[in-house]
DNA sequence: TGCGGACATGCATACGAATGCAATTAAACG
DNA sequence: CGTTTAATTGCATTCGTATGCATGTCCGCA
């Protein structure tokens, strides 16, 4: 178990002092033949700077503390995928803590992410505290929120167009026919499922209609299906149902098909949102509002890196629009274009 | 911006030195009357010791990193999740990287992990060149790879007891009366399929069968998918598919009933291996043999803890026992018993 | 009362790289 | 060719904590 090489050893063998090795390797000027020295004896020695000794100096470690909450959604894992290797891209890595969702345990997520001296911090489906906000307000640590906002809280944050989603799953399922239309929405507790929820309502008030019903359906599988069942065995069975994500849509899926033996679409269609790589799967097939993951994860990078190149930069909101993803869920109106 | 609190601060306001601060938070002794002085002076002033600096110091930084592939297949992120819990209750953190799964791009991964001064290793499904794994015995990282081993290399490793599942999969089908057995194995290039092709070629040959087929699904969706039409489309279909992991094994039944029309279990058995949540849900009702995650993370997380702490155990290969879960897609043998 | 030992504490230094400052050198200009 | 200015470079110090060493304290036991 050797001892690493230091930029001393480095200094010692390229004939330099130990600033000059240091300077080489963090950009500062040096001239063209120190620099050549220095690099040469690095390699010989296979030198690599200390990230942690440099943190003492600079405060910045080169760490991004990443908070998630729902591992057993797709979507997170794949947006956790593509964050990952963007940041890497950039030269920062990743620093993961599973979120309990209760505020107890974010607090002491928070803290041990400051305690590391990360640069930033992204959420996915996190909510923070206004204490926690301000915390790192003081500490001048940046904060992404990614697919959910936080109202007032003056934290930056990249979601998709939900309100205006949710509105387009309105009209479209209005536009196939539907007149009892129910909705499983996303948690209530948070800014995605209100908003999803929100813009659904309004798209079906403009055509003079309401929802059968509503039920916060937690982004969870069982009661999604609980939920489902519920519906469909009830006075009024609903013909169409969107749901506030594809990870319950597919819940209810399988509820309707294969418990329930109901018929769909015919019987009844279902729209999901998300469009997490499942939904497209024959077994599903399911049309949903996309979420552009790729454009959602640059955004949220790009977002992030500006924030901590120039920490008075105000945050900001970003909305990405996504698509409606025709699948055979859904009866598709006649001459419909998306 | 306030600058942190230090050991400092809260040596001056306890009245005592720098070195009695560290020594309470380090664990150190030091009188009853100290560390209360100490504490409170800590509490009062919101104190926390920094990971960094103190890595500097013991070559220890708190740090795990973990590197994953497929978060696709929906075994990893459950076992991420289930990892990362369990080392955060053990005061760790984890730095996770993607692998591109070159060897070249491993190779990368590794260097910044040791730079950051992590306390081990862990490498979900992803292989390490015997370069690497002396660079990391070198640096005296220990290293534990899940879900994968490595023949000689001299790694510990948590996999389950995939020979035997295999050939308990062999057993089962021959008892369900399946004479025609294809393979649809797992990456060759991965200890996992390897093992499980084995174990299942072997338990074919007890009955006196030969596989009708095998064929190398790479660990994915579309190459199954292509496995399972050129099998049914040739002239001796099997009567029963086993696939090398149930994210194959979903895209084999999608492909199975919703492509070619065929009736599972009745035409075709299918049994996965994994038992992902996935393979629950109705859609798909998958028979697998499970891969108890939880015992296997226990076990991880104990291994690596110990290399840790005694730097000059011998690493150990671990094999977990896992049931086969009976579901709907594989014909059950009349009186069988688990 | 006196002495040895166990324990507590402070002082000083180390970890490895970054950086302000001063000294040195090279370049540029008149 | 002298002088001003800019560019390099080294020295010393710093970040925040841990730890070896020396000193100091208190207790027990004879």
């Amino acid at each position: 178990m050797m001892p690493r090489v230091t930029s001393q050893d480095v200094a010692r063998r390229a004939g330099v002092s130990q600033s000059a090795v240091s300077r080489v390797f963090s950009g500062a000027s040096a001239s063209p033949a120190t620099v050549a020295k220095v690099r040469k004896a690095a390699t010989e020695l296979g030198y690599r700077p200390n990230p942690l000794a440099r943190a003492m100096i600079t405060g910045k470690s080169g760490i991004i503390g990443l908070v998630v909450a729902y591992l057993d959604n797709q979507f997170y894992p794949v947006a956790l995928e593509r964050l990952s290797k963007a940041l890497q891209a950039e030269g920062y890595h990743i620093l993961v803590f599973m979120a309990e969702n209760s505020s107890d345990g974010i607090d002491r997520i928070v803290q041990e992410l400051t305690d590391y001296r990360v640069d930033g911090i992204i959420t996915a489906s996190v909510a923070m505290s206004s204490e926690l906000t301000e915390r790192c307000a003081a500490e001048g640590i940046p904060v992404v929120m990614f697919n959910r906002g936080q109202d007032g809280s003056g934290l930056s944050s990249v979601t998709s167009a939900n309100v205006d989603g949710g509105r387009r799953v309105a009209e479209f399922l209005v536009a196939g026919g539907h007149t009892r239309i129910a909705h499983i929405a996303g948690w209530q507790g948070s800014s995605t499922g209100r908003d999803r929820q929100r813009g659904f309502v309004e798209g079906l008030a403009r055509a003079g209609l309401e929802p059968l019903a509503i039920i916060d359906g937690h982004y969870d599988r069982d009661i999604a299906s609980k939920a489902t069942r519920d519906l469909m065995q009830s006075a009024t069975p609903p013909d169409a149902i969107f749901v506030g994500n594809d990870h319950m849509a597919c819940a209810v899926l399988d509820t309707l098909k294969h418990e329930l033996g109901v018929n769909v679409p015919n019987d009844v269609s279902v729209v999901g949102y998300d469009d997490v790589p499942l939904a497209a799967w024959p077994a599903f097939d399911l049309t949903t509002v996309r979420q552009p993951v790729n454009r959602m994860v640059e955004a949220t990078v790009e977002t992030m890196l500006s924030q901590i190149n120039q920490p008075d930069r105000p945050p900001q909101q970003i909305q990405i629009e996504g698509p409606l993803i025709l699948r055979g869920s859904a009866r598709i109106p006649t001459g419909w274009t998306n």
